[in-house]
DNA sequence: CCATGATATATATCATGTTAATTAAAACAT
DNA sequence: ATGTTTTAATTAACATGATATATATCATGG
């Protein structure tokens, strides 16, 4: 999250860098970039919270869900996927274990390895909160966000 | 912060959003848009880090440091900049003022304010990280990325 | 076979964000 | 002038990210 509300104007990322080594017009467009997606990610988050859900837990029934061929995914399947740590994921799992939306089953061959699943309930709530989603990225898109 | 490694493809927002209600490429433009921000601040705070800074911290230094006609803020003035929840300035003051980078002092007509300084360390240890932070910035928007 | 190393997952601890509640002082309306 | 409300800052409790460490199981060389 970048956390400044005012962008700093180009006169001041002037004086800053000196006139020189960095563009200001480029380092404006990356703040201007940092700023616009953390404001995306608050209200993404606003909107999960509303519904008992999080960012993260949301990701984690979407990367099961999106598998094409395979209805199941591992443990370090799903780390591969997201960008967070091993034991993220795993507190994670625990927390929609507890909730009813995805299964753990130990592999039959390799007993280290958890396979983890939707259940219908997981992917219903999937589908419930999809949309909603959606909708808020597309209005912050086209500028129609409140 | 957005986790999704490997965004989804047109085809698979197309599924989800049900062909209609909104426009796949604009879904995928904002998702893009996150996972591009989220890789910066990935970047930055990493830099950050290395310097015995946070994200924060340094926000904290930049908005006294920015002001024109005053070379202190209040706590309050401090909150109203940056977009984080007032116990975590008071908690970041704090952490700030054990390592010697601001002073505090009680406002004298109102004792309730408090008056947040950069000290010479402060300001210096800002101009030390400056430009490594625009050249990350930069970097990332030239497409020079790691 | 079985000690050693590699791999899959989980736990422990810490950092840093949030909201709710607290403290202290000022402002204000009788 | 004094009780009530508002404001400024902080503390308390909790959520969720990270790294380092532990546990359990598998693979493998002697």
């Amino acid at each position: 999250m970048f956390f400044l509300k005012d962008l700093p104007t180009r006169r001041m990322i002037e004086s800053y860098s000196g006139h020189y080594d960095t563009d200001p017009d480029t380092i404006r467009d990356g703040l201007t970039l940092l700023r616009r997606a953390s404001l995306l990610i608050r209200r993404l988050d606003a909107y999960f919270a509303r519904h008992g859900f999080s960012q993260l837990r949301f990701l984690f029934l979407i990367v099961i869900d999106r598998e094409t061929d395979r209805d199941s995914l591992t443990v370090g399947e799903i780390t591969e996927r997201l960008d967070v740590s091993g034991p993220v994921v795993a507190r994670t799992l625990r927390m929609l274990l507890d909730d009813g939306l995805v299964t753990k089953m130990t592999d039959e061959d390799d007993s280290r390895i958890r396979h983890i699943a939707l259940t219908p309930e997981g992917r219903d709530r999937l589908t419930a909160i999809l949309p909603g989603y959606f909708r808020i990225i597309a209005d912050e898109m086209d500028g129609k966000a409140p």
